[in-house]
RNA sequence: GCAGAGAUGGCGGAGUGGACAAUCGCGGCUGACUGUAAAUCAGUUGCCAUUACGGCUACGAAGGUUCGAAUCCUUCUCUCUGCA
């Protein structure tokens, strides 16, 4: 039996879609979301709880905590292993690839994050960072791309991980590789970008509607703050912004929706980017998960 | 009605005689991304051509000065502010 693994951007109907496959193959659902792993951001997050289907990684982490890949595929094989035994299926529903993708083509993540080494490395330029790493070995040099050299947060990354090894790196062309997996089907309901936009710009009027500043506020009180990172993602941020008297109730809609769009973009590219993951009308993936699974 | 300020590429906003197809930011497009990923970063962005230090049209409109104007002058249109 494979594991499914339901992807694309956000708004586009995963959730939707994940709970009628459950249902209908008897299956959990494990949240992809490293947004939807944080207690108390539930309109925000868009969060959904299912009564008859279980869902697991939502709510396990509070607003000052943080998650990531590596925490994602640890915990997933082990639910999933939990899943199986009790002969159900596993769905992986969200739009974090790197999140779906650590997971399905098992990446090794390379070392632990060294957040003291982090917040070190922080204030140094993105020169003086190519130094340091270049001094680590030379060959970063050529296997970093432009964009990778631009980038200081990968920068850091790669000095906290301090080695090249085909393993936890991938060098040159291994780098591009095309994955591989037999485990898992990967699929994303083909939906094209403006109609996703459509229902960003819905949703987002809607979270205000639900009630989005009154939650925001309510985190605030319990005493967590803008920096802690689950109050500094997309609709948070700018509902602070909005609570703080920066913008007004427009300029709040207008940038969340702004904001969204461009990780929608973002994540269209992720997933473009992967041969494997099959693009399905919306109607017709589970029939083809019936047949393929 | 008088006085002042201004009209620049999809938007905001620089530029105040040549190196301006026009800094920059936003947006758009393409892309990168193996432990922060709703994060972070790269390329590109007038039109045509794409071999080229190439051609064309452009800085509210119309004229003018000049070898040369987004930049100076004249008139017109519109916008904003102060006085009436």
């Amino acid at each position: 039996m494979k594991k499914i693994v339901i992807v694309g951007g956000t708004a586009s109907g995963k959730t939707n879609l994940a709970y009628n496959i459950a249902k209908n193959i008897n299956g959990e659902i494990i949240s992809a979301d490293s947004r939807q792993v944080y207690k108390y951001l539930d309109i925000g997050s868009s969060k959904e709880r299912f009564e008859d289907i279980k869902t697991h990684l939502i709510d396990i982490i509070t607003p000052d905590q943080r998650y990531s890949a590596f925490l994602f595929k640890n915990d997933t094989k082990k639910i999933i292993q939990e899943i199986e035994l009790k002969g159900k299926i596993p769905i992986i529903v969200g739009g974090t690839g790197l999140y779906t993708r650590a997971l399905v083509y098992n990446l090794s993540l390379g070392k632990n994050p060294d957040f003291k080494l982090r917040k070190e490395l922080e204030g140094k330029t993105k020169e003086e960072l190519q130094d340091i790493l270049y001094s680590i070995n030379p060959k970063f040099k050529e296997i970093l791309n432009n964009s990778d050299r631009n980038n200081k947060i990968r920068l850091i990354r790669y000095i906290e991980k301090g080695e090249i090894t085909d393993d936890n790196f991938g060098s040159g062309s291994n780098r591009s590789r095309s994955f591989e997996n037999n485990e898992y089907i990967q699929v994303q309901i083909d939906m094209n970008k403006d109609e996703i936009i459509k229902r960003i710009r819905n949703r987002t009027n809607n979270m205000i509607k639900l009630g989005l500043i009154d939650e925001t506020s309510n985190v605030l009180g319990l005493g967590y703050s803008k920096e802690d990172p689950g109050l500094s993602m997309i609709g948070y941020k700018e509902a602070i912004e909005f609570i703080e008297n920066k913008i007004n109730q427009q300029e709040l809609i207008d940038k969340i929706n702004q904001s969204t769009i461009n990780l929608l973009k973002r994540q269209l590219t992720y997933f473009g980017g992967d041969k494997n993951i099959l693009t399905l009308e919306d109607n017709k993936i589970l029939d083809f998960i019936k047949t393929h699974i």
